[in-house]
RNA sequence: GUGUCCAUAGUUCAGUUUGGUUAGAACGCCAGGUUGUGGCCCUGGAGGUCGUGGGUUCAAGUCCCACUGGACACCCCA
């Protein structure tokens, strides 16, 4: 074969696309109900503006981004992730000078060069919410509400939510250093990933899956414990909001998140049906980001999920879109007359709202049988010459197998009044 | 970027260990059995550069190498 989809990317083909329509639905529904309004931004953006709202010293901004140097030779980059977006077009279009508070959610491709796996693609594709303008807890425990309710509404079982407080430009610099100081003392007994994170960002020894290090940094102090008194305040008071909610969550203090920008809340959400990559989503608060950005001082919370994490889980869970739309009407033709007859009237049925099919390669009325019957059609009209003669027509209920003849003038009601009528 | 495993009809897989006629099955597809009627059944048919390229050999789907692609794991993340 001469052309493939590049490693990484997949087509979604009509059968599973019926699960993708169903899922982007009840999300849609979930955010409109929470009052969140739908942003779209492009797929592609100035490079430096990912690098610097992410971080340069990120994986997604050292090595996954699909980056290209267009023909005015400006540097763009295909989106690796939605937030920095969002906070550019928020700044753009002034959205905060028409209301305090702005929420908004999302439903778009990502694209980010790493090898692919379970659970892992290089485009995929992440819905989201960003609530833009407060920095008070309740706000994060409405991010947090809303991501859980996607999967409720969609009988997700079995995830668990995982909190956590990563401080903010004035409490973590200092605990930095005293982890730092901590895993120092026991450098070479760490593996050699966490050696390096060691220099590169030492918050993440913690959430290694590597066992000794488990072993070793068990009693490392947690960020948790060496909050700013105003962080810690807020961390206590996202916890009271949840549990007012009724939401149940594990304060996990080795949560870190892998983007430069968060400040105080950080949460995950974790399915035990998935492979090795099995966060369902993931989020945070970034009251710096839109600063960074050039905007004015304004903090923000948010949060990102994988669509394709969830179609697995409830693959996994076998959870399916409630029946097929509507019920077809299959117009079969028993000879040349016939034909033109069915052409017309498929049209005619389909603009009264009748899901027709008929057959385009001039098959016997035999095999226009057999396609309706793998087509699942509901009904078949049959007619031939001397039908048509008549004005009459068959109609066969493909259920029952029951057939009669109909008059062909009241056959949208004779249609409606089987119970398949718009 | 690293590692392990994998690649044969449209699909799922035999065949590779031990190299040897025209590479098989099931399902699916097409047609006939029923000259105007689906499913079940019966009969027949189409469909494969054995991922690509090189090598070893009298002979390669089968052995060796490289590449490409896939699956899973690491890193990291949705």
């Amino acid at each position: 074969m001469k052309f493939k989809s590049i490693k990484g990317t997949r087509d979604i083909l009509p059968e599973e696309s019926r699960r993708w329509q169903f899922v982007e639905q009840s999300i849609r529904s979930v955010m409109h109900l929470f009052n969140y309004g739908e942003i779209r931004t492009p797929a592609f953006e100035e490079t430096a503006m990912f690098s610097r709202s992410i971080g340069e010293l990120t994986d997604i901004v050292a090595k996954e981004m699909y980056s290209f140097t267009d023909r005015g030779g400006t540097n763009l980059t295909l989106k690796p992730e939605m937030t920095a977006s969002v906070m550019r077009a928020y700044i753009q279009n002034n959205l905060g000078e028409q209301q305090p508070l702005v929420k908004l959610y999302y439903i778009a491709p990502m694209f980010r060069q790493e090898r692919p796996q379970a659970g892992r693609l290089r485009q995929f594709h992440q819905f989201g919410a960003e609530a833009v303008g407060g920095q008070h807890a309740a706000i994060d425990a409405e991010i947090i509400a809303l991501a859980c309710e996607v999967y409720s509404n969609l009988k997700i079982r079995n995830f668990v939510l995982k909190l956590n407080s990563v401080g903010c430009e004035r409490c973590r610099p200092q605990y930095k250093q005293l982890l730092t100081r901590y895993l120092e003392k026991v450098r070479d007994r760490l593996s050699e990933d966490s050696r390096r994170r060691l220099e590169e960002n030492p918050l993440r020894i913690l959430d290694s899956k590597d066992e000794a290090d488990r072993m070793l940094t068990r009693d490392a102090p947690l960020m948790k414990d060496h909050l700013c008194a105003e962080c810690a305040a807020h961390f206590a008071e996202l916890q009271e909001h949840l549990k007012l909610l009724g939401i149940p969550f594990g304060v996990d203090g080795r949560i870190v998140r892998g983007l430069d920008y968060y400040t105080k809340t950080a949460f995950e959400i974790i399915s035990m049906d998935l492979g090795s990559q099995d966060a369902l989503a993931g989020g945070g608060r970034y009251d710096l980001l839109v600063k960074e950005l050039g905007g004015k001082d304004t903090p923000a919370v948010g949060f990102a999920a994988g669509m394709e994490r969830l179609l697995m889980v409830m693959e996994k869970q076998k959870i399916v879109p409630p029946g097929g739309g509507h019920p077809l009407v299959f117009l079969a033709a028993a000879d040349e007359e016939g034909r033109k007859w069915v052409i017309r009237t498929a049209m005619g049925l389909c603009r009264r709202g009748f899901a027709c099919e008929l057959d385009l390669l001039g098959r016997s009325l035999k095999a226009q049988m057999r396609e309706a019957d793998r087509q699942q059609a509901s009904f078949v009209i049959a007619v031939g010459a001397d039908e048509l003669k008549r004005n009459q027509a068959s109609i066969k209920n493909m259920r029952s197998g029951e057939q009669r003849s109909v008059d062909l003038r009241n056959l949208a009601a004779e249609l409606a009044k089987l119970g398949d009528g718009p």
